[in-house]
RNA sequence: GGCGUCUUGGCCGAGUGGCUAGGCAGAGGUCUGCAAAACCUUUUACAGCGGUUCGAAUCCGCUAGACGCCUCCA
C-alpha cells in the first residue's frame, strides 16, 4: 500500500509563494487549522468550495496513512461589522432582526451548516470548536501580548499595536504588504476611535450596554476581537506551531495576518509551516451577491429551485464541478458547467459500477501501476484534482475498452485498477456513487421493467409501432429507456 | 488610488521552455428495426505588442481586460 512514505507531496506556500516539499513538524503527524464559518446565516457556496478543498486535502493527508488532526473552528461570537471601533456584532443584528437570542441564531446557522456539508460528503474535522467556548484562552492570549508590550488598553478595550509590532518583527509578510503603505492607503474613517494607529485592530472590546454576548475579562465585561479566536483555537489543538493553515483567499488580510501578529507577539514566533489559501468563486463571470441577486444556496441547487439553474443536481455532481477545478484558480459558478460535469460525472460512475463485471485476460496491455502513479503524483503536486480526474477519465478509457475487447489486464492488474478507482473517486475525492442507488424491487422498477418486457415483445413481433409508443410514452413521463447489448434498462430525471 | 492574482480551442478547465491534459459540445464510426443511450476515433488554443532564447503558450517588459483584497465577507 501506498503511504506518506512513498509519495512526496508538494504544497503552494502562500508564505513564501512557491511549492515546497511537505514535510510535517513530527513525521507520520500533521496538525491542519482552517477557519470556520461565522454562523450567523446560511452558509456561503464560496465557502462550501474553502470547506470541500481542505476536506480533499484532509482526506488525502488521511489516505497516505498520516494521523492528521483536523481542527475548523465555528465563530459563534460577536464580531463586529468592521474594524474600525464602529457597525454591530453580526450575530445580535440577526437575532434582533428575527426576535430571538444570539445563540438560537448560532444553533440555526450551525445546523444548517452541517446539513449542507453532510450533503456534499464531508469528512467532519477532528475537532470543530467554537469561540464562545474559548474566552478564557483568548483571554490568557491578550494578557500575554500585553506583557510582551504589543497590547494597550484603552476605556476597557485591548488593541494590537500594529506599529510597535512593526518594530520589532515584519508587520505583512503574507499578504506582501507594507506597513507605511497601509497606512497611505488607510480610509480616514470619521467615528473617534480609542486606537492610537488605524491598523490597530482589536483583542478586546468593551461591550456596550445593549450588547447581549458578552464576558467578564480583567479589562471590563465584552467580547474578544475578532482574529483572535483562532490563534487561541490553533494554539490550544495545535500548539505554538503546527503543519498547515488553510482558508479563503479573502482571510489572508487582514486576518491571518493578524493572526501571524498575534502568534508571534505572544509566543516569540510565527505560528505555521504552511499557509493555503483557496481561491473564490464566482458565478456567471461575477462576484456572488446577495445585494445584486446573483446568487445561490447550497439547497438550491439540490432542489433546483433558484432562477440560475435550468435543473436540479445531484450534491455528488456539485462537488465533481468543484473539483474539477484547482483549488487556488477561480472558480465560475454556471448551469452550463454543471451540466457538462453531470454528464461527465455519471460516466465514471458507470464505469466504476461495471468494474466487477470485467473479466480478466491473461495479459495486460497498459502498466496499470504506471497509470496508478500518476494519480498519485496529480495529487501529490498541490493536491491537483483536475489533473487526477483527467487520469480517472482514462481509467474510465481503459475499463470500456476492456468491456470492448480492445484491452486486457491480468486478474492482479484489475484489481489495482479497481481498487485505485475506488480509493481515489470516494476516499480521496469523496464523491458518492449515485448512480447505483436506483433499487430493484420497489413498485416503479416493477412497472417500468413489465413494459420494457412487453416492448420487447413488441420488438420481437416487429411491432416497432407499439414499441415506440411505449418508449415515448415513458419519455413523455420522464423515465428514459437504454437499449443495451445486456437488455434495456431505464432512468428518470 | 495602493497591493495581489489571472487572461488557454465553441464552453468549462489543467499544465509545461522543445514531447496528447481532461470533461462537455461538434464531426466520423460501432451497435440498433429506428431513435436515444453507450462505446471508439477525431478537428480548432494559449489576450495584444515587444524582448531573452537554437526554440516560448510556458521567462521578462509594456498595453488592454477580468477578478480579488485594501472595508463584514470564504
Amino acid at each position: 500500500m501506498a503511504n506518506y512514505q512513498e509519495q512526496s507531496i508538494k504544497i503552494y506556500n502562500s508564505l513564501t509563494g512557491q511549492k515546497e516539499t511537505f514535510k510535517p513538524l513530527n513525521e507520520g503527524h500533521v496538525g491542519m487549522y482552517v477557519c470556520g464559518p461565522t454562523v450567523y446565516s446560511n452558509v456561503h457556496l464560496g465557502n462550501v468550495r474553502t470547506f470541500m478543498s481542505f476536506d480533499v486535502v484532509f482526506r488525502y493527508l488521511k489516505h497516505l496513512g498520516f494521523k492528521v488532526r483536523y481542527v475548523r473552528n465555528i465563530t459563534d461570537a460577536g464580531h463586529l461589522e468592521n474594524d474600525a471601533d464602529e457597525g454591530e456584532d453580526r450575530i445580535a443584528k440577526k437575532a434582533r432582526l428575527e426576535s430571538i437570542e444570539p445563540m438560537e441564531v448560532v444553533q440555526r446557522y450551525t445546523v444548517d451548516f452541517h446539513n449542507i456539508l453532510n450533503s456534499f460528503n464531508f469528512l467532519p474535522p477532528s475537532i470543530e470548536p467554537t469561540a464562545t467556548g474559548h474566552i478564557i484562552e483568548q483571554i490568557e492570549i491578550i494578557k500575554a501580548i500585553i506583557d510582551n508590550g504589543y497590547a494597550y488598553e484603552v476605556n476597557g478595550s485591548v488593541y494590537f499595536d500594529v506599529h510597535k509590532f512593526n518594530e520589532d518583527k515584519a508587520y505583512g509578510v503574507l499578504s506582501k504588504r507594507k506597513l507605511e503603505d497601509l497606512i497611505h492607503n488607510t480610509r480616514q474613517l470619521d467615528g473617534q476611535s480609542d486606537k492610537k494607529n488605524p491598523q490597530d485592530f482589536a483583542l478586546w472590546k468593551r461591550a456596550e450596554p445593549q450588547h447581549i454576548m458578552r464576558w467578564p475579562s480583567p479589562w471590563s465585561d465584552g467580547f474578544p476581537g475578532w482574529h483572535l479566536e483562532c490563534t487561541a483555537m490553533s494554539t490550544k489543538y495545535l500548539g505554538e506551531k503546527f503543519d498547515i493553515h488553510g482558508g479563503g483567499m479573502d482571510l489572508k488580510f487582514p486576518h491571518h495576518e493578524c493572526e501571524i501578529a498575534q502568534a508571534e507577539a505572544c509566543n516569540g514566533h510565527d505560528p505555521v509551516n504552511y499557509w493555503m489559501h483557496a481561491n473564490m468563486l464566482i458565478m456567471n463571470g461575477k462576484k456572488m451577491a446577495k445585494s445584486t441577486g446573483n446568487f445561490i444556496l447550497p439547497n438550491e441547487i439540490f432542489s433546483g429551485d433558484n432562477p440560475h439553474i435550468s435543473k436540479a443536481y445531484n450534491p455528488s455532481v456539485a462537488r465533481f464541478f468543484m473539483l474539477q477545478a484547482h483549488y487556488r484558480s477561480i472558480l465560475d459558478f454556471t448551469d452550463a458547467g454543471l451540466q457538462a460535469s453531470e454528464k461527465g460525472f455519471y460516466r465514471l460512475m458507470e464505469a466504476v459500477n461495471s468494474l466487477k463485471d470485467l473479466k480478466a485476460g491473461s495479459s495486460s496491455t497498459l502498466n496499470i501501476n504506471e497509470w496508478r502513479q500518476k494519480c498519485y503524483d496529480a495529487m501529490n503536486d498541490d493536491f491537483n484534482t483536475p489533473i487526477l480526474i483527467a487520469q480517472l477519465f482514462e481509467g474510465v478509457k481503459l475499463v470500456n475498452q476492456i468491456k470492448d475487447g480492445t484491452a486486457s489486464l491480468t486478474s492482479n492488474d484489475l484489481k489495482v485498477l479497481e481498487n485505485t478507482l475506488h480509493i481515489f473517486c470516494f476516499d480521496i475525492l469523496g464523491l458518492t456513487n449515485a448512480a447505483s442507488a436506483e433499487g430493484s424491487g420497489d413498485k416503479l422498477s416493477e412497472a417500468v421493467n413489465l413494459l420494457i418486457e412487453l416492448r420487447q415483445e413488441a420488438r420481437m413481433n416487429k411491432d416497432f409501432g407499439l414499441s415506440d409508443k411505449i418508449r415515448d410514452r415513458l419519455a413523455e413521463a420522464g423515465i428514459q429507456l437504454q437499449d443495451g447489448k445486456d437488455g434495456t434498462v431505464f432512468t428518470t430525471n
